[in-house]
DNA sequence: CGCCATAGGACTAGTCCTATGGCGGTGCGCTAGT
């Protein structure tokens, strides 16, 4: 992910698909509803900055669009596709701020791209402060941003958990605060990476510089997660265009793990290369990779539990066009720009579709044919569902709880974990939980205090109930999922709704369209959707979806039928289940994903039948 | 939640079945020892 080519001229990628029609490719929306305030002449300023520093002559409209409300100084979230130039849209307002500008990244590879890419270009300087470098090359960092030498600085998120990196930072007074790939405050903050939910109260106490939030793929429901999470006030919303239409989308569905298996092997061998498979195990992604190895291909198994040297040696390998297919675990993706991958192969669900779109998205880049197939197998939603439990438990949330009320007085993270002898990890989770059921609170030098009026013993239940809500939505985001899987109507418009992007009729390009036309002509061999049935797969099955108790679901027949009373992006309450949105419509069902309950799929003559959802607003726009 | 390895009981005294428990993904930062 070069910068040069980021943010240089490309000819449009959006290509509209037979029949297909999506919203507007760039929407730019304010928390006032206001223009943005920068000052008269920001554009050209912009634009000179882009071409002396960079060599950019010109800058897209959603680019220019994110860096005035940047200049403006109002907190930005920017949802944009990888190689569209979302870098830029911090790089080149920085050169006009007064002050450094810290840029939150959750890789240090990435981070040694970025830099990398900054360095080649007249660009200020940018430098990194993390525990791969030496004493000597952070106290030269610290000293060139001090200088005023260093204009970018990259961070983990564990850094701004320490004392020691937000003083000095407050101390240099930065003039923007991003946060890049910000999709993992929502994916990884609430086990994984926990201080990922605390760069809100890092950003406070380096003196609230304007944020700016950069993400290639986020449902509406992740945009908002992460403006809350962030605490961005009054956010101004830049979205690019989603669709990518010459992704052929593909399921195939299966009953047989072994059939699965020999599809996947069989389909890797085929495709046109090169390629990735993306299995859900260290140990599947071996499997996969010694079986397309055993047929002749250059391949290799990518996965965390390698060496860090062997990970790099593939990495390398398959972005220099040496490797056929690179089959690996999720851990591949952030950072792969590679313009020619001609197909994306899931040997197992992902977790979301958030996470899917976000890895089939790296095919196809060139804008050339490309193929993502889904092998879909009901069970394997259960590993998916077991890593979306992993939340605290009662037990530390009450460890937790207890030292906090003990104790007289704020206590930081670190006198936590001394009192409570609980990893760094799980302190942090039990204490973003806390916090974010109201039990606690930090305070301006990052303590923690217990919230007035609350027992050591609510605190855990309060806390507790956040953690059920969180792993209640996790499950609900693979049952989303499953329901992608097994949809009969068009994949593409049900994966664009979820995106919260509206698309008009039938793409043409996925497997279930196809099959339509199939039909539509002779009736003679419809070939993908009934392609290898030899194979046990059963992928022209139509399955239920609908999760409505006593939902019948009448077939969908119809494809072209009056539109929907709830179209997509409508408030609605429902009976049972509270407020949500409409994500979705299909012909006789939509999707809803509910405040509190998460995502449900409603059937609507159910609907109809027993008057369950009344319109609370009708969509934007 | 589903898969896989292993242990133990049952009869076919060595194979076959069932029950049980452990495992499964993503990265940072730090420390101890070469």
């Amino acid at each position: 992910m070069t910068p040069a080519r980021e943010g240089g001229p490309r000819h449009r990628r959006r290509r509209h698909g037979a029949g297909g029609r999506t919203a507007a490719d760039t929407d730019v929306r304010t928390g006032t509803g206001t223009d943005s305030g920068a000052p008269a002449g920001t554009d050209e300023r912009l634009r000179d900055a882009a071409s002396e520093a960079f060599g950019w002559r010109e800058l897209r409209p959603e680019q220019l669009a994110a860096m005035r409300e940047v200049m403006a100084g109002r907190d930005t979230l920017v949802v944009m596709p990888t190689g569209a130039g979302k870098s830029a849209v911090y790089q080149v307002p920085a050169l006009l701020l007064d002050g450094p500008t810290v840029v939150v990244s959750p890789l240090l590879a990435l981070q040694r791209d970025q830099i990398a890419g900054l360095l080649e270009h007249r660009a200020p300087s940018a430098v990194a402060v993390n525990s791969a470098q030496s004493a000597r090359q952070t106290d030269a960092a610290w000293e060139a941003v001090r200088a005023g030498e260093a204009e970018y600085l990259f961070l983990s998120p564990e850094q701004l958990a320490k004392d020691e990196v937000l003083e000095r930072l407050a101390a240099v007074a930065p003039s923007l605060f991003v946060v890049d790939e910000a999709q993992c405050v929502s994916g990884w903050g609430h086990d994984f990476r926990p201080d990922y939910l605390r760069l809100a109260q890092a950003a406070e106490r380096l003196g609230r510089p304007p944020l700016l939030a950069l993400t290639a793929t986020a449902a509406p429901p992740v945009r908002q997660e992460i403006v809350d999470r962030l605490g961005m006030k009054e956010p101004a919303l830049v979205v690019a265009g989603f669709d990518r239409p010459n992704i052929t989308l593909h399921v195939v569905r299966f009953q047989d793990e072994d059939d699965k298996r020999r599809a996947v092997v069989e389909r890797a061998a085929v495709e046109p290369k090169p390629g990735i498979v993306y299995a859900a195990t260290r140990k599947d992604t071996e499997w996969y990779a010694g079986e397309l190895a055993g047929l002749g291909l250059t391949t290799a198994a990518y996965h965390a539990g390698l060496r860090s040297g062997e990970r790099s040696r593939v990495h390398d390998a398959f972005l220099d066009g040496q490797l056929d297919v690179v089959v690996a675990t999720s851990a591949f993706g952030m950072g792969i720009d590679k313009e020619n991958v001609r197909f994306v192969l899931h040997a197992s669900i992902p977790g979301s579709l958030d996470a899917y779109y976000q890895e089939i998205g790296r095919a196809g880049r060139d804008g050339e044919p490309a193929d993502a197939v889904l092998h879909y197998r009901p069970e394997d939603t259960g590993m998916q569902n077991f890593f979306a439990a992993r939340t605290p438990g009662r037990g530390v949330l009450g460890k937790v709880a207890r030292q906090l009320h003990e104790q007289q007085g704020p206590q930081d993270l670190e006198e936590l974990r001394d009192g409570t002898g609980l990893s760094r990890n799980r302190l942090t989770a039990a204490a973003n939980l806390l916090e974010e059921s109201g039990a606690a609170r930090t305070d301006a030098r990052g303590a923690l205090l217990p919230a007035p009026g609350v027992s050591a013993d609510d605190a855990v239940e309060q806390a507790d109930e956040a953690a059920q809500a969180h792993r209640r939505l996790e499950r609900t985001r693979v049952e989303m999922v499953r329901a992608y899987a097994e949809t009969t109507g068009c994949r593409r418009r049900f994966l664009l709704g979820y995106f919260g992007e509206p698309y008009e009729g039938a793409c043409g390009n996925c497997d279930v369209c196809r099959a339509d036309r199939a039909d539509g002509e002779a009736g003679t061999g419809g070939s993908e959707a009934a392609g290898g049935a030899d194979h046990g797969e059963d992928s022209t099955a139509p399955a239920p979806v609908a999760k409505e108790p006593g939902a019948g679901g009448t077939e969908a027949a119809e494809r072209d039928q009056a539109p929907s009373p709830f179209p997509t992006g409508t408030r609605v309450r429902h009976q049972e289940w509270g407020d949500g949105t409409v994500l979705s419509e299909e012909s006789d069902r939509i999707t809803v994903l509910f405040d509190t309950m998460g995502y449900r799929t409603l059937s609507l003559p159910t609907v109809d039948e027993h008057d369950l959802l009344s319109v609370l607003e009708p969509p934007p726009g």
